[in-house]
DNA sequence: TTGTAGGCGTTATCAT
DNA sequence: ATGATAACGCCTACAA
């Protein structure tokens, strides 16, 4: 039925072997130009179509890269995913995407998937959870995947013991922290995200521990725990609100001037629940976040928050993870930039 | 070096069949549970990873499925892509993503891929060009896709010839036109996209032909061609104040009531133009869009819109992409939701 | 139930 | 420069 190399062999009336050659213009390429040209013509004529896996098999390396995300949906994801795809199609390779919602045993899958696909690397991207079991088993996967061969690469925490571009979200967090002080802002509350949620974890506290060096040090009591959602973001403001602590700018019993969201789909729910309860942002109280996702730019009062390359990130992780193999996992600090907008004006 | 079947065999002490039966639960599922215990022990032993590639070619089938999106960064594509990995998933398929950033040529290059993979289907998602020769190229590709024994579906216009997951772009505008009617709105200005999008064609043309049908026919004069962006629909809004049609509404010279861009992020784009020119959205102006992006849902004013199953739509064009071969293409219809808020009050 | 052997479509190592 | 011919790792009639 399919048309192989032995047909287009046959009909420019050479062996396999030429017509492999002419076709892949393997290593050593030693075909003369007129054989080459029939067999390239008969190929066409035949409409040939040579057999990735088959190739693969043979030559005992792939094309294919795969890539984990949490969920591709989220943007801070996809567009990771776009560096990636563009990066990966510039190397010659296929990406397969996996989008797993966070769960270990679908990561853990994922990889023994890869593992059978014999795929060229894998990428993790995504911020870890305070799951040590979790991660060691993946960890060991990763290892045990590479030692087969393959290469790897995460984004997030460094904790899968390969090469890593590490978002740096405490310096950055700290840095607004710092920009905010300097705004005049003292009195901060933070919509921290889930407990065992690294990356909102790493958030919070960069944040917390530059405003306690500079003498704002945040109120436990004003922390909320939430999902890292904009739901989350909308019940964790809900609830500063309904305890008084947030509220209008001339109620004395206000003690918040400031909200910091651990992300930008967060703080917009906070917005919202502000809003809801009649306050004004930022008169009544300012609000920032983390991720500067495209599509909330221009949000009003434009958010202030911390922008990272993501693309970018997805383009250096796919290098990381094709780059020959390495003792010590590298790792690749990436910098947030803290953005600062309307929804944090300085304060009077 | 890796550990294959036959080691796996050898170590249990069994042939290589055996093994083999053994360890994929073939069709007949022949296999001593004494032998099986003691193969799947081997196998476990020495770390056997089946290799998918040597499958694929024993089998003649693979299990990979192609995913071809303008841009996966776009939170349209990327929602529709959760809807199809997750399908996939359920199928035991792993899918195979390509970000063209809407260049035919990188589209037909992709699908030639996915043949030599001999990937199981190839699902091409949103909408065309006007570009005739392009259009026809690809579906040309995706003939001999199928020819071969490839499934193919595509999300959008159904202009490919396969099966598809067509957009009723149509007649949801027509019915936003209609609610907007309803809500007392006369004047309209439309953000029209790029001249030969199919996409921001059909959704122009349907609210259009609805207000024609209404006596409320738009001006032609105030429809704008512009980018399918956020700054797209920023300058031409932009360039509506510019000319005094859209401007303070107790502005004598002001002649358009209601403004429609073709998607979510071009009427954010125009708001924020709006603003920028000191108009109350909707006060001076009412604006809609189309998608419903998630992240937008909670921008100031709430914004009009039509909501799209994108999700379902993803898993749906999954289904026909794997669904056995059929004659006439398939076409299944999704409509869009009104969602009517806040930038477009009821006009009194 | 288990084993033997041929085949899947290429590549690559040898001779020639 | 070209052509046989082993691999590559697995599946599956077919035979035993």
């Amino acid at each position: 039925m399919t048309v192989t190399l032995s047909d287009v062999a046959r009909e420019a009336g050479v062996s396999l072997a030429t017509a492999s050659r002419a076709i892949n213009g393997s290593a050593n390429r030693t075909v003369r130009p007129e054989l080459r040209e029939r067999v390239l013509a008969a190929a066409a004529r035949l409409r040939y179509s040579p057999d990735a896996n088959a190739q693969a098999m043979a030559r005992g390396r792939t094309t294919a890269l795969g890539l984990i995300v949490h969920d591709i949906a989220d943007p801070y994801f996809s567009t990771i995913a776009s560096g990636v795809t563009a990066a990966a199609e510039r190397a010659g390779l296929v990406v397969t995407l996996a989008s797993t919602d966070r769960d270990p045993d679908r990561e853990m899958a994922f990889v023994e998937l890869m593992q059978r696909q014999r795929a060229r690397a894998i990428i993790v991207a995504g911020g870890r959870y305070d799951d040590e079991a979790a991660n060691a088993a993946l960890a060991e996967a990763l290892v045990e995947y590479r030692s087969r061969g393959g290469g790897a690469a995460a984004v997030g925490q460094p904790l899968l013991g390969v090469d890593t571009v590490v978002i740096e979200n405490r310096s950055a967090t700290a840095e607004l922290a710092r920009q905010l002080h300097g705004r005049g802002y003292r009195r901060f509350a933070a919509l921290a995200g889930p407990a065992h949620h690294l990356t909102a974890h790493e958030r919070f506290d960069g944040f917390r521990g530059s405003l306690a060096e500079l003498g704002a040090p945040v109120d436990p009591d004003l922390v909320v725990p939430c999902a890292f959602t904009r739901d989350g973001g909308y019940e964790a403001m809900e609830q500063l609100i309904a305890r008084g602590v947030v509220g209008r700018r001339d109620d004395p019993s206000t003690s918040v001037d400031a909200v910091f969201a651990v992300n930008d789909v967060m703080a917009v729910g906070a917005m919202a629940a502000a809003r809801a309860a009649g306050l004004d942002v930022p008169a009544d109280v300012a609000i920032a976040g983390f991720d500067d996702i495209i599509t909330l730019r221009d949000i009003t009062p434009s958010l202030t928050t911390i922008r990272l390359p993501l693309a970018d990130i997805g383009a250096m992780v796919t290098e990381l993870a094709l780059a020959p193999d390495n003792e010590s996992p590298r790792l690749v600090p990436v910098d947030g930039e803290v953005i600062l907008r309307d929804s944090t004006p300085p304060r009077s």
